[in-house]
DNA sequence: TCATGTAGGACAGGTCACGACCTAATTGAG
DNA sequence: CTCAATTAGGTCGTGACCTGTCCTACATGA
């Protein structure tokens, strides 16, 4: 093998990060150095920020703790697939909060995944797209790699070409330079300068299709109002619809509590047995309405009447499919 | 900064790993040495495998690219955050074949986590428990800390004691020499020779609460049958109720199969916008009533008539909560 | 008390890492 | 076409650093 100190360093962590205790002989005999040099290692691995832990006396050894740096992580083949599987999964719909954070790590697995468990991903993928990916309740599928391709050219500073799907049906050619990718309530959004338009826009993830990255590098401008949330308030989240949910559940407020979304805010307890909650929600009714029904007790909907529609939809629906 | 060699290609790993071109010249200024040692630190990563594609020319620069090895992902704290939380999220229902996998990622993955992002992990959480936690539909749920300390003590050969819920409500504490961590059919369980019985058991982790390792290692013995998944269909699977599910949806068959999980087979289609799927599944069937519940289009039960009564009693329900 | 493990100092010898300098090749823009 | 910016790689001298072999000290469990 390579008998370099960096090379050892980087096996090194990677034995290291096993969940299990190396005596330093045994490491020794790994990499083919002394125990001595093992010893020095490890010391190095402290100095980077990366706490080694060593039981003494018998039986002890070295494992890596959790300390103030995250060390780079090393990662079998099946690891690999299964952590970019999970965050293709969670890309459409991940928690509050993270998902601006999950795609870039998506996108920075995806970098580097050897082609032969991209495949892997790929065909595992399918499986869990069902449940989970339609976002918006309304058929907004936004395929992972769609996602990772913008993140990476907005990151990168790499010219964007992609097909747009306009609020009338109509498909455009657009070329632009990505600015900032952002996940506000339940959607994705492009911040872009337009290059043919020559202006700025905010793009629908779910309604872009083919995007490529050209590879041309460009300057990052200065975005008009100066920040990319401030940007969307401006241009997206005017008259977004939001409903005032208001529904009671057969089943302790902490009960409920626990299985619903945080963003639905916590329910208030009116007995020992039955809770009311009213949210805000800028969600689709239905979504919201599937939400409940996966909740598990019974519950009774006091509004919106919409919402309320939408549960007898779902129901009747279900009531048809078990008369047959 | 720390100056010498191993420490410098670790950050040149980092800065390579985010998705953008880097010519030599600002990593050389980043890093604090001349051109031409990144030209050298550059030539060392591909000997190691990590394959640094450079374009020439103006403009260039280098990145990192796929390769045959997976180099050692460095993430920055949200990331590794988002990360936790998907793999967690997955970590109950994942997809079928490498839940193994996503267990064992998540838990190298937190052993190494720094505890102010362990926090975060934590309350981040919480949000995503209801939609996908409840893996065999009948309140199986396992905390993610449960199953990473099981895989932890299992690939560390450490002793483990934890309290257990027999079939019959009975708690008792066990004191246990793991051997395996195996996902069949919708649930977990732990192969382990119980130290006080002496003698091998399978255990369901979903009554398994409150395990830890004791630090104590143990050299593995030969698990009877040879074979752990042997052993398990010889333990475990005997008597596995399995139902016979039949529906028709109305719905093209290639829009059904992409939103059903693939455990369940493929529909055949009986029409333009129909089709027919008789499938074999051990789930239970008020997770299959759901799963069917969510799939969007009308759909009717065919059979088994458990399946029927359960989605029927699900509509009924919904069918009062709009009622209210 | 002993075996087995980590911790770390001192030293000698050899290696290798670095910077400085050089030339070649490639690409995009003007 | 020409020029500028970039990667690619050779050579050389100096000095730092890395390694293995000693050694002692200390902690732990049987």
């Amino acid at each position: 093998m390579t008998t370099d100190t960096p090379a050892r360093l980087l096996q090194l962590l990677s034995l290291l990060q096993t969940p299990r205790e190396w005596p330093g002989s045994e490491l020794a005999e790994r990499l083919q150095v002394s125990g001595r040099t093992i010893r020095r290692d490890v010391d190095r691995l402290r100095d980077l920020g990366y706490p080694v832990q060593a039981t003494m006396g018998a039986e002890g050894g070295y494992r890596l703790v959790a300390g103030k740096a995250l060390p780079p992580l090393v990662l079998d083949d099946e690891e690999a697939v299964a952590i970019a599987v999970g965050l293709r999964a969670g890309a459409g719909h991940a928690v509050e909060g993270i998902e601006e954070a999950s795609v870039r790590a998506l996108a920075k697995l995806e970098q580097v995944l050897p082609s032969r468990l991209r495949h892997r991903v790929k065909s595992l993928q399918s499986a869990t797209s069902s449940l989970v990916y339609d976002r918006g309740g309304d058929g907004a599928v936004i395929a992972p790699e769609t996602l990772t391709v913008l993140a990476s050219a907005t990151s990168g500073h790499e010219r964007l070409r992609f097909s747009y799907e306009a609020g009338d049906g109509a498909r455009t050619r657009r070329l632009t330079e990505p600015y900032r990718l952002v996940s506000a309530g339940r959607r994705w959004y492009l911040i872009a300068y337009d290059i043919d338009r020559d202006d700025w826009r905010t793009f629908r993830v779910d309604r872009v299709s083919d995007p490529f990255a050209t590879g041309a590098r460009f300057a990052p401008r200065e975005v008009p109002t100066g920040d990319a949330a401030e940007f969307m308030r401006a241009t997206v989240w005017r008259g977004a619809p939001t409903f005032e949910v208001d529904v009671t559940f057969r089943a302790p407020a902490a009960e409920v509590a626990r299985r619903l979304p945080p963003s639905f805010g916590a329910p208030e307890a009116t007995g020992a047995d039955s809770c009311r909650l009213r949210a805000t929600v800028q969600d689709s009714l239905e979504w919201v309405a599937m939400r409940l029904a996966l909740l598990g007790p019974d519950f009774t909907v006091h509004g919106p009447s919409e919402l309320a529609e939408h549960v007898a939809r779902l129901g009747s629906r279900l009531t048809r499919a078990a008369a047959g």
